[in-house]
DNA sequence: TAAAAAAACAGGAAAAACCCTGTATAATCT
DNA sequence: AGATTATACAGGGTTTTTCCTGTTTTTTTA
């Protein structure tokens, strides 16, 4: 085992113990070795500029606190886009795996994956420069016949507090108490969004919310 | 390292990464070994009942397919209550924990626990019986002055179908013409469900449904 | 099989959500 | 400064949701 030219690896997740067990997994596989861990998409940065080694390849978790997975990664292509990126989630939602790939994530891939996929993947990265799976390529082939609507409409404060808040019981005429507007006002907030996102009700909004992460159970 | 005398442990968890990783990681405990792994509780009965050897310690996901932590620490309890069972989930949810330490487990954990946390939880459990983090100490304490609903109320098929379709953008007539009823009789599935979860309005229902898995976003 | 319980269904009414169109005001740009 | 644009807000109507109180029908149980 020649630690010297390993591939580096770096794994950017919040949960700990699977960091941890993913780390003693890595080291395990031939010619990969984890540079180090971080929690989360702040800390990695911090690591990053405190620390003289850049990884090879980084493992990017995207549900995330402080900073998600998303915004990491666009750091990471503006900063350093010599580091492959390749994510890593439970999530199946084919409009993540869309978002990361479009801000140039090396793969996607899913938690349940085998030990030895990852290991492959992580080859396959060093030697191609991607690894796309099964999974990736569906995502990609349904994107070009389903007319999703706007892949990633802009939101502003008020947009999404009001999303936020009609994630709640509370009334629309509430939410506008809250919000310090006029319930008028707050309907038109309702109607421009489901416009924008081809929306039939508040229930449709609140599913959307969910599956974009605007919102925590 | 005697390994006979190790204490033995069984993984399930249907992220084979997560799973695979962390056995690697046990394994490193001194006093302990990973007996095997299971993707869901269906995979768990099956392995037990085709082992001649019985493991001390279950570390037990809640999201899983097929059949899920709750369902499957239920029949752990009723077939095997030696084994103690340690619930192992991302999820913070007040609910899940009551639930789970309901039924029986001997602990609940987060996946962001640090390597070492789980160490002298395992010894703890293996020594005293249970090990309860400040996280579970805390919803206990909580659900002593704050009246929850009912902790788990129960649904018939049809309530079941109605709150899945609920969650979805359709209007109750649509629902009601899906399940062929009546819209009243639709209706009167809403109202007995707002009664028994305390809800306010259909967002409520939502949200409710999300928090307790009863849909996939 | 008669009584009790549960499930399906109704009438009717108030509240909230939804939708369209239009105006005043504030912010931004040339 | 004047034009453009975005934001806040209104009027007013339709649909849907929510809620209350019943009756009829079906299923369960004694």
């Amino acid at each position: 085992m020649n630690t010297l030219n390993d591939n580096t690896i770096a794994i950017v997740d919040d949960h700990l113990l699977f960091a941890s067990s993913l780390e003693k997994l890595i080291n395990s596989f031939q010619g990969f070795r984890v540079l180090f861990k971080a929690q989360h998409g702040l800390d990695l940065i911090d690591k990053l500029q405190n620390l003289n080694d850049l990884p090879d390849i980084i493992l990017l978790d995207i549900n995330m606190p402080v900073m998600n997975g998303f915004e990491t990664l666009k750091w990471l292509t503006e900063n350093h886009p010599t580091i492959r990126v390749l994510s890593l989630s439970m999530d199946d939602n084919e409009m993540y795996i869309l978002k990361m790939l479009k801000e140039g994530a090396k793969g996607y891939f899913l938690k349940d994956i085998h030990p030895k996929t990852l290991e492959k993947a992580l080859l396959e990265v060093m030697e191609r420069g991607f690894y796309y799976s099964e999974l990736v390529t569906n995502a990609m082939v349904n994107s070009l016949h389903s007319d999703l609507p706007d892949l990633d409409p802009e939101f502003n404060k008020n947009e999404l507090q009001f999303i936020k808040l009609a994630c709640s019981e509370l009334t629309y005429k509430e939410i506008a108490d809250k919000m310090k507007l006029s319930p008028k006002t707050v309907d038109g907030y309702r109607q421009d969004i489901f416009k924008k996102l081809g929306l039939r009700n508040r229930v449709g909004l609140v599913m959307y919310a969910l599956k974009n992460k605007m919102i925590n159970i």
